[in-house]
DNA sequence: ATCGTGCGATAGGCAGAGGCTATGGAGATC
DNA sequence: GATCTCCATAGCCTCTGCCTATCGCACGAT
């Protein structure tokens, strides 16, 4: 039994007219005819009574229309599908990202992605680098934004750095500007408001402190992103955040750092074994063009 | 897209392994190779993702695998549901016959045709043959028990003689006996119980007497078959039968008719232009051992 | 590090299936 | 009775699907 067969059976059945179903189906009427005897003979009985000028279905016939108009129906609707996923009109993308790109970069690059591709579902996973890498290893994520180095012992992941990001101290619009630009020394002794355990930020900056010899000291720590910038905002401190995120809080003082400064390496990590889904590759493409695009450094030559 | 394809396509599916996948539906790995990705060229898209040791399905392949499934199940259960109707295991005839045939000989004939198929529909038309030939003309019929000849001007119909039935005298055993065997001229003066217009019975029978040059006399006259015998049961009068329902009314005297008496012939009509389904068929076979085995006589030679 | 092994992809050849054109033959039509 | 319509048949060609043989690559064991 093949397609062909089905459709030129379905063809017949609808015009009750070979010549004319072979027309319909573009292809000679012989061979039509060939096609609908070679499937009358797999299944052992006759699909027409072949009456002069009065081509009727058999009991047989009856029986298989249906069946045949389904399967027909459901090749089409298997074309229509896969095609949705290829054309991005449907699909689902499960990105994963750290809480300080989910502020800065993600907004404006899932608005722009959502724009394009109305029909993609977009899950998002807010965590750590630590867990993102897990998660995609698991195949819980295709893709994720990730702070190079990765973590040691990481799974079989392809990543392709994204942007460098420089990072900047915030601090309330109240208080004293401090001395510009600000060198990691100064920080020394400065009150330090801080994220909780997991944020890749605090151990950049927690490390970079160490390296010029001394141990940062905060007045709180604890809070997620946002909070953060309502204790800076409140006067209870500074903070060391990416240039981007301090762009988007418009009434706190934004001071850059003294060279060399902080920065760090955003990458884009899927795992190396299995393709992305289409989508992903897609978003992975949007989220390069506006990193190049927008205001932040691209990738390092 | 063809029907291997999407078989082979399962079975990588179900089996993510293409070396093994390729031993269940036995072909060769290279072909079914070949054919995956002759299926994933024709819909664009790859199916999977062909990571070492660990093929699994893309999301085209997870969109494609239901349809696939129920387009193969599909075509499984037509392949099933035409060999029921080839296997006689399900069907329908349409079957017409004059009232005396439906009395006479049709009974054990269904039943012995039902005992051999039982998921074989049966629909009784009783008409006369009249209506019978334009029912089987317009479709509406498989198969018609007619009496022969057939009227004039019959569309283009296939007869084949069934069997000739002897037709006999029935009176009331209470009444006094009829010399045997009686001749037509006999019943010139006897009071007769007759059927209703349309019966071919009452044709023969006044045709008879006419040609024996006198009218019929009818004490009851418009009477089904059943009316008829309860009629003469009753002490009504005589009435010309068939033998095979004579012989059913146990109660009533039978008398045949003295040579060369009067028969009719029965035969089994359908549509020359169109073969009647399998069921009818079989139903036309059965038909023809029971009239040979009956004790009617047979078709002529 | 090297070799063996497992697995999917590739190459090349063969046979069959399906398509085409041309033609046959049986009813219907004028 | 000549013609027309329409489905079946015949013969030929191409393309496809299958096969065997082999490659390439990654992984695991030695």
């Amino acid at each position: 039994m093949q397609f062909q067969q089905l459709l030129y059976f379905v063809a017949v059945a609808e015009t009750r007219h070979f010549t004319r179903a072979a027309e319909r189906v573009h292809v000679s009427q012989p061979s039509l005819s060939q096609q609908i005897r070679a499937l009358e003979k797999e299944l052992g009985a006759e699909l027409f009574s072949r009456a002069r000028g009065n081509v009727a279905l058999t009991d047989a016939g009856e029986a298989l229309l249906p069946l045949a108009r389904r399967i027909l129906a459901d090749t089409e609707t298997a074309r229509v599908e896969v095609q949705e996923l290829v054309q991005l009109r449907r699909g689902r993308v499960r990105l994963g990202a750290p809480p300080s790109l989910c502020t800065g970069l993600l907004p404006d690059v899932l608005r722009a992605f959502h724009d394009l591709h109305p029909g993609i579902e977009l899950l998002i996973e807010e965590s750590g680098s630590h867990d993102l890498v897990r998660e995609l290893a698991r195949g819980a994520l295709d893709l994720a934004l990730v702070v190079m180095p990765l973590p040691a012992a990481s799974p079989a992941l392809t990543t392709v750095e994204l942007l460098h990001e420089d990072l900047v101290v915030v601090s309330s619009a109240a208080a004293p500007a401090p001395r510009r630009p600000v060198r990691i020394a100064d920080l020394e002794g400065e009150p330090l408001v801080m994220f909780r355990h997991g944020y890749d930020l605090r151990e950049l900056t927690v490390a970079a402190c160490r390296a010029e010899g001394f141990e940062p000291s905060f007045t709180v720590e604890g809070g997620e992103m946002d909070a953060v910038l309502g204790f800076v905002r409140a006067g209870l401190g500074v903070a060391v955040v990416p240039s981007m995120v301090a762009a988007r809080a418009r009434d706190l003082r934004v001071t850059a750092l003294a060279r060399p400064g902080l920065r760090r390496t955003i990458a884009i990590a899927h795992r190396s074994d299995v393709a992305p889904p289409r989508a992903a590759r897609e978003l992975q493409r949007v989220l390069f063009s506006a990193g190049t695009a927008g205001g932040a450094t691209g990738p390092a030559a």
